[in-house]
RNA sequence: GCCGGUGUAGCUCAGCAGGUAGAGCAUCUGAUUUGUAAUCAGAGGGUCGCAGGUUCGAUUCCUGUCGCCGGCUCCA
């Protein structure tokens, strides 16, 4: 056993080290200041506990917090210590599964009695308790026969063994009375844990499903350093502050009434004019790009819902039909069975493909209560929705013009930072897909070629495919670096088989067309909610409800406001007039908090000279302007559609 | 739907070991004519989400129900 290894270090660098060396070792030969920082190690490839000693030659990188994959192996390790602390506040507590997330971390509980908040700061105190006993993680190998008698008080954790461990499997200590079954790795003990904070208690399922027993699940974050912990804190509050249910209110744009139901939006007059204007935009748009426009009733007999399928396999997430005299009519969860009966309802030649047919079409499903969120979870929501019929050789065209598209409604609304997934079907592994093998192949060769070809960068999920047909979906990046599902360009395979979709080919045979189900903003009022979050309640110029305010200082300007304000309406800018008998200083306040771009204060002096005194909501006072300069720069800006804040 | 929390004036919130409620802002009235983020004074306004129960008495305790919030699940 006195072998030793050939170690080959990130810059090249060979090392020869006598078996039982950890990274940690190398770590410490290549410096003091290192293996302070060092948190856990890549051993060819793969991350490796610092104090686990090296097996083989190998490929050692010594990872510090400036590894970003380190914040996922230092956050899972601060989940142990809550375990930990669980267990020592609440013995017998039952342990789940405590993962690292993209913000922080959860354990999942089973316990009688519920976590207080009260409880949560308890055990938050008893995380910097243990944390502060400086106690080391380590790695044990136990049999899996061993561990299920190890574990057989806790029934999540004997689950997990018989699902998930080899014949021996990994476990970790943390000090004398904690274990947990673990793949790891782990830091190498809590004194690395630097800055931690429990955020929230929440039920959560037994691995996601209703049928099994309902946990706790306490959600925390952890960073590396006190600072980024406060940043963080902080960007939650930002976040908080804009959440558009509160700026709804606030700026007077929806509403969502108890006496007519959850899930439902009310758009106020503001809303409404904001809402106008980005449908307007749209259905602009699809005329430019040779959509027609159509529109489709919003109750159906359920024998079409029937045909397409829906009554089956969507029922779930449908309103419950509503009996007339003749029939069963459907409120419509989907536009898509409207929009093919509009291309059935003639015969289609390949010279009339491809046939766009967009709508911005209201529709209705059934969310379970409990899942609705302000306007980005409701039951009655419109898409701006289009079906595009067309020959097989037309299929990658269409493909680009719909990124195109949706990539220039990014760019319209100041979405500069997005994404993009291709939902492939994985050579139909899973056996859940139809459609003919041949149309999926062609299908996801176009969408892949598409991608490339507007410059996407799309992430390729296999199997993750709708049953129908393969997609790609965009996401955008919003102000505070959330992402939020978007626009999405779809295949449909069953659709058009199921209505008997067909076209006179060249052949002068009867051919089957392919169909491209896309949605670009998605929902509408989904998009207005992400819009009011991304410019925290400040629309850029064209979209705001009011563009600009006049504010006389006194009576003595009413009449000179009067004109300043006609003149505006006239210009086509949005304005109102402030005429209440209140000092200016309560009516920039109050233009300011309603986020009104201009305020177009008009006192004695620019009376006198025809002008303004113009306050911008974000820089503040500009000084008098002529009036026609003023009008001239907010028109430039509404015509633009810019949405530069200045 | 499930777990937990929560529901008091238009808004934000206080209060109640059970004795039918209070502030600030908003609203209305009056005064103030005011130069870049709140002028002053007075008045009005709530069946304390809804329905039952316990009690001499419930906004307060109990049960049910509805909405909302944080999650799970699902998705636009």
């Amino acid at each position: 056993m006195s072998q030793s290894f050939d170690i080959t270090l990130p810059d090249g660098s060979h090392k020869a080290v006598p078996a039982g060396t950890t990274p940690l070792d190398i770590a410490r030969q290549i410096g003091e200041r290192l293996a302070n920082d060092a948190l856990v190690a890549r051993v060819n490839g793969s991350l490796w506990d610092l104090t686990r000693p090296l097996e083989s030659d190998a490929k050692v990188e010594i990872l510090t917090p400036r590894n970003p994959e380190t914040l996922e192996v230092y956050r899972h390790s601060t989940a142990h210590l809550l375990a930990a602390a669980v267990l020592e506040l609440f013995p017998g507590t039952q342990l789940g599964i405590g993962p690292p997330t993209e913000t922080g971390f959860f354990y999942d509980f089973e316990r009688s009695e519920p976590f207080t908040p009260e409880d949560l700061q308890r055990i938050e105190e008893r995380m910097r308790e243990i944390q502060a006993r400086n106690l080391p993680y380590e790695r044990i190998l136990t049999r899996k026969d061993e561990g299920l008698q190890k574990y057989k008080d806790l029934w999540m954790k004997c689950q997990l063994i018989q699902e998930k461990a080899a014949d021996v499997f990994t476990e970790y200590t943390l000090g004398p009375n904690f274990i947990d079954f673990c793949r790891g790795p782990h830091v190498p003990n809590t004194s690395k844990l630097k800055a931690f904070k429990l955020l929230s208690v929440a039920g959560a399922y037994w691995k996601g499903d209703e049928k099994q027993p309902q946990l706790q699940r306490i959600h925390g974050t952890a960073f590396f350093t006190p600072k980024e912990l406060a940043e963080y804190l902080e960007r939650l509050e930002e976040a908080r502050k804009r959440d558009h249910r509160k700026l709804g209110q606030e700026l007077d744009l929806f509403s969502i009434q108890e006496l007519a139901g959850p899930g439902l939006i009310f758009f106020h007059p503001k809303g409404g004019i904001v809402r106008r204007t980005i449908e307007d935009w749209m259905r602009e748009q699809y005329l430019n790009r040779g959509y027609s426009l159509v529109y489709t009733p919003h109750v159906m007999r359920r024998d079409l819902w029937k045909t397409s399928g829906h009554a089956n396999f969507y029922s779930e997430n449908m309103f419950t039909p509503m009996e007339l005299d003749d029939a069963e009519y459907q409120l419509k969860p989907m536009n898509c069975p409207g929009h093919i009966l509009i291309y059935r309802d003639r015969q289609r030649s390949y010279r009339d493909l491809p046939v766009r047919l967009g709508e911005l079409g209201t529709v209705y499903r059934y969310e379970r209560s409990g899942t609705m969120h302000g306007l980005l979870r409701v039951r009655g929501f419109t898409q701006d929705d289009a079906h595009i019929f067309c020959t097989p050789d037309q299929i990658e065209g269409e493909v680009v013009s719909c990124l195109e598209f949706a990539i220039d409604v990014l760019k319209t609304f100041g979405f500069s930072s997005y994404e993009a997934e291709l939902s492939t079907w994985d050579k139909g592994a899973s056996g859940k897909y139809d459609g003919a093998p041949e149309l999926w192949e062609l299908a996801e060769k176009a969408l892949a070629r598409a991608v490339e070809k507007v410059g996407l960068q799309a992430k390729v999920m296999a199997d993750e495919a709708a049953f129908y047909g393969p997609k790609i979906d965009v996401k955008l990046v919003d102000a505070l670096g959330r992402k939020w599902q978007l626009s999405t360009v779809q295949f449909d395979f069953t659709l058009p088989r199921r209505f008997e979709l067909e076209y006179i080919a060249e052949d002068g045979h009867k051919h089957q067309p392919l169909m491209v189900h896309r949605a670009l903003y998605g929902s509408v009022e989904r998009f207005f909610g992400i819009l009011l979050e991304h410019y925290a309640g400040a629309f850029p110029v064209w979209l705001a409800p009011v563009q600009a305010i006049v504010l006389p200082i006194t009576d003595k300007q009413l009449d000179y406001a009067r004109q300043v304000h006609e003149r505006l309406v006239q210009a086509g800018i949005r304005a109102t007039l402030d005429d209440r008998k209140e000092k200016v200083n309560l009516k920039i306040r109050e233009a300011q908090l309603q986020k009104i771009p201009f305020m177009l204060v008009a006192g004695g002096r620019e009376a006198e000279s025809g002008t303004v005194a113009v306050r911008h909501r974000k820089l503040g006072d500009q000084g008098a302007k002529p009036l026609d300069e003023v009008i001239a720069s907010i028109q430039q800006r509404i015509q633009s559609r810019s949405v530069a804040d200045e």
